[in-house]
DNA sequence: CTGTTAGCGCATTCAC
DNA sequence: GTGAATGCGCTAACAG
């Protein structure tokens, strides 16, 4: 019933050795026992078992990947953009979600070390310093790249992320070029590299220009848009002085303070302005059209799965890799 | 180095029949050895090879899904549904993407078989009569389910879809209610199941109020907000009469409206109301917030994996499901 | 309770 | 040019 290659080497009446051979275009193999073979193949339409393939040869030709979420305009892009390079140079993407959640992202890796992938991307939600999922990998010794986050207590990993700082630092500086004195800044926790890294571009672009931030002008919202709507609102309700701008950490965060606004009829950009960073799809939809940076996520995606088969197929790679940026200033802003 | 069941017999000095079976809590071994096993395999890290075991079981618990696209809401949310169904239930999917385009589709279908995927699931992008990748699934007896979208003619398979047909019917009901005579509508290729029941559902409830539909005014537009564009706009640069409202088969079909009215000045729901289908998360966001059909994506997701899972293992099942969803008005309709 | 044997599908020696 | 032998890691059937 099932095509396998003992099903073609017993009709053929040949070995399954020269089937495989065969297969494989093996040189050993005679042109007109190829093309036999690979006609009955063919007709029979069989698919090789790569279950059996890989057990064989300890390749799975698979990339595990860890991811906050899927649905998700940020993720669902680096996503796509790792599937296709992936596809391209002959890898498939094993996909795992960790919801935001640190035990998932540990189950997940244990879960692609034991499907036996061949190496392992992670957009980390881990804030620990002893990370449990980076220590599994290091003693499997896969492969691993982390792309976007990453815990900031492991140094010697290799990693694929934004120029958080600068293009922070020069976000600040182009809105205190507009004349942006009294600006607020929306951040998460400080354990995740890109709310620290761009909180510091944040407030060195401030002290350089001599401008001062109000320890209570710093808000922590979870980088996301519900707690960033709640932390902004409860700020409304408890302070009468209103920013002349509002910097945050990504756009949902921003997204939450548009409804902020709007609950409270605060008008973007008239009584505030408002930038985001990341550059979800939907920044340029909502109303006002949101200032925010748009990252090179195609790029990001590319060098993190040509990294990884570099280094899978211990080839040469290039070490720590930033990727850039670009601002985007739209109505969100004077 | 590695470690694998033989090495912890060897280091046990037991056999590795006795390992696999202690690591499964089989009734056969002492619970004294039991212990020791896990204990050591806990020590050790070890982490059983999936690889070998699906070659021996003939199992991978795993499920293939190819969809069109990952990064799109609608798409992102049913991946990410099943993803956390499939999870919950023990199965690992993997995940395909076909771009929209059938040659992919197909490639992805026989990945999926050679990786031995317990069972699959295909938000189908075919719209020829004979569908390969289901002559080749259907051959290789994999269970298969379609969800959203498959081929109109392929009758004798599984699928899940939505209430396609009765949701266009009422939707475009309510707005004959409202007082609209002049209604567009913008469809995408008649052979995709959903352009063409919620075209039947449209047409029907407009002959049924004894309203008329200019066959010019079902305008083809590919599913996007791209061509949507390009067909709306070029409507208008030919024609001086506007629609009252216009339903379109998608929110991105939808979106495309809203492009091309922004851009001649068209003010929505002034001059013309529209409605849109699927409810993507930005429908809410953009100005004025889009009316829309929300589908109901998580239960047809839960249920595309829990029935896959029962055709599985050959447990029994409800028949072709239907999900229905909720006509949601918001200000783009008067 | 434990171990022996055999096999899943494939690919890599090495011998003929 | 071809094929026999071996092993990848794990599990199932059977024997002790």
């Amino acid at each position: 019933m099932k095509v396998n290659q003992k099903y073609i080497a017993d009709l053929l009446k040949i070995s399954r050795v020269t089937v495989t051979k065969a297969l494989q275009d093996h040189p050993d193999i005679a042109i007109s026992t190829v093309k036999k073979v690979k006609a009955l193949a063919d007709e029979l339409g069989y698919i090789p078992n790569i279950v059996g393939r890989s057990l064989s040869t300890k390749k799975t030709n698979t990339i595990g990947v860890v991811v906050p979420k899927i649905n998700h305009s940020f993720f669902s892009t680096i996503i796509e953009e790792m599937y296709t390079k992936a596809q391209a140079l002959g890898y498939q993407i094993i996909l795992m979600v960790s919801f935001e959640n640190e035990k998932s992202e540990l189950a997940n890796v244990k879960s692609l070390l034991s499907m036996n992938v061949d190496g392992i991307i992670i957009d980390s939600v881990s804030t620990s310093a002893k990370d449990k999922s980076y220590e599994l990998i290091l003693k499997h010794q896969k492969p691993l790249i982390y792309i976007d986050r990453k815990p900031r207590s492991i140094k010697k990993v290799e990693s694929i992320v934004f120029d958080d700082y600068n293009l922070s630092y020069k976000l600040t500086n182009l809105l205190i070029d507009r004349g942006y004195k009294d600006i607020m800044y929306i951040t998460g926790s400080q354990e995740v590299n890109i709310c620290y890294d761009r909180l510091i571009g944040f407030k060195t672009a401030m002290s350089d220009a001599r401008l001062d931030v109000p320890t209570d002008w710093i808000l922590n919202a979870d980088l996301d848009k519900e707690n960033s709507y709640k932390v902004f609102q409860k700020y409304l309700e408890n302070n009468s002085k209103l920013p002349e701008a509002i910097v945050c950490v990504n756009d949902f965060v921003a997204l939450g303070v548009y409804e902020a606004c709007e609950k409270n009829q605060i008008k973007i950009p008239d009584d505030i302005s408002i930038v985001g960073f990341g550059h979800l799809n939907i920044s340029n939809l909502v109303q006002p059209p949101l200032s925010t940076v748009k990252l090179d996520l195609q790029k990001a995606s590319f060098v993190a799965v040509e990294k990884l088969i570099a280094m899978i197929n211990n080839q040469p790679y290039e070490k720590n890799n930033i990727i850039g940026g670009e601002i985007i200033f739209r109505e969100s802003v004077k």
